[in-house]
DNA sequence: CGCCTTATGTAACTATGATACAGACACCAC
DNA sequence: GTGGTGTCTGTATCATAGTTACATAAGGCG
């Protein structure tokens, strides 16, 4: 019934972790999978588990209660969530939301567990604190995108990164680009097609095509 | 030349630390005090010192090359900066700004010493992770508020969480608000005239007097 | 008092946000 | 194919917020 020692031994978290520990975690832990497009955790919730991501994407995101929404961060492969390691060793509320971007498998660990081996381990809290840290820079980054930066170039930005790794076209609709960035509809429809007159993408329904990467980089 | 060890033990952070530990602190921590409005931190910074305020107030910012300005979060007596710890454990560069909103005594601790105890002290991890889900709940608010809460709303918010304090008047300029919300002086300047007309507060040279709290709180 | 600095007021314009509704597109059933 | 349905996008209009520039006022100080 337990999971295999294997896989979590090519983990980073666990990385340098003790043969104890990894028998302990192999114990206690169990593999989930979880479809697509599923909230997986909500604003109060209390955090009964700790999780990192073996494959799949998780948004984090704030919401009210009109659905106005904004990314925090996204979680992939071999994360975990900075809110819920806070939660859990903070004793505190879920202060967000969380939904699954991809179909997610994880590896689940009870939050007393958790707990606990970050207590005894030092070698588990340095690479908690490293990317704690790292996931923190994520949000203020997005707290500076928000503050600082005009829509225009947010989209902008939002565009090229999505296109970094896919090529020159990015499936999503504009709805969807609102939410990450936390403006309305209209506003990522409207400024789209200031983009798309001069001519630096193109759009069809749900999909956008990048055609200067240069022009857009300006912005 | 050491710190008085009577005084670190009545800091809530190593309120519970063994004599050992509390008197390491006391042989390789100092005191230092800071003149009002000085930067102490800035973006890029490397953390050398770990600090927990004696007495004064430290505003943590963020701010672009145009001056552009928004409060992440204030630290008080007792308290000590969440970033700077990140920065410390994660090894990152400190992610902000920060200065003296008063004189400023702390306990400044060398960053290297802050990392050997916290590895080996649970009691003060556990303390460190109290302190700091409470901070990044600060910060998870800012955010909150700057996302999805209406220019006036804030504003209300802020002259009301500064007269919980100080009685019904607060001494501070239109611009000064502005730094702290994220925003410019001219809409502060704007809303709060709409203020002082309906008659909720009223209006003088850096000083706003409160007349019907309960006007404000509707906001 | 007059001078200087800082704070606030005013105006005009742009950017962004909100709401409502119309049109277009993809998909499915028939 | 046709027509229906849901989703996505375009358009219009108005409210709120941000930006810039400049005018006026208030307080400190010689």
């Amino acid at each position: 019934m337990s999971v295999d020692i294997e896989l979590i031994k090519k983990l980073p978290l666990f990385a340098a972790a003790s043969q104890s520990l990894l028998l302990d975690v192999a114990a206690h832990s169990v593999l989930k999978t979880i479809p697509e497009g599923q909230q997986i955790a909500y604003e109060g919730m209390s955090s009964e588990w700790f999780f990192v991501v073996l494959s799949g994407d998780v948004r984090v995101y704030k919401m009210n209660d009109s659905g106005k929404e904004v990314t925090l961060f996204n979680i992939h492969e071999n994360q975990s969530c900075i809110l819920t390691i806070f939660s859990i060793l903070g004793q505190k509320q879920y202060p967000a939301f969380a939904s699954t971007q991809s179909e997610l498998h994880a590896l689940m660990i009870p939050s007393v567990r958790f707990k606990q081996w970050v207590d005894e381990h030092s070698v588990l809290r340095d690479h908690i604190f490293q990317s704690l840290s790292a996931r923190l820079t994520d949000i203020l980054d997005t707290f500076d995108q928000v503050i600082f930066q005009r829509m225009d170039s947010r989209i902008a930005r939002f565009i090229l990164d999505k296109c970094e790794n896919n090529g020159d076209t990015v499936n999503i609709t504009h709805e969807q680009i609102s939410h990450e960035l936390g403006t309305n509809r209209v506003v990522i429809s409207r400024i789209l097609e200031t983009f798309a007159t001069e001519g630096s993408i193109s759009l069809s329904r749900a999909c956008i095509t990048l055609n200067n990467k240069e022009m857009l980089q300006l912005k």
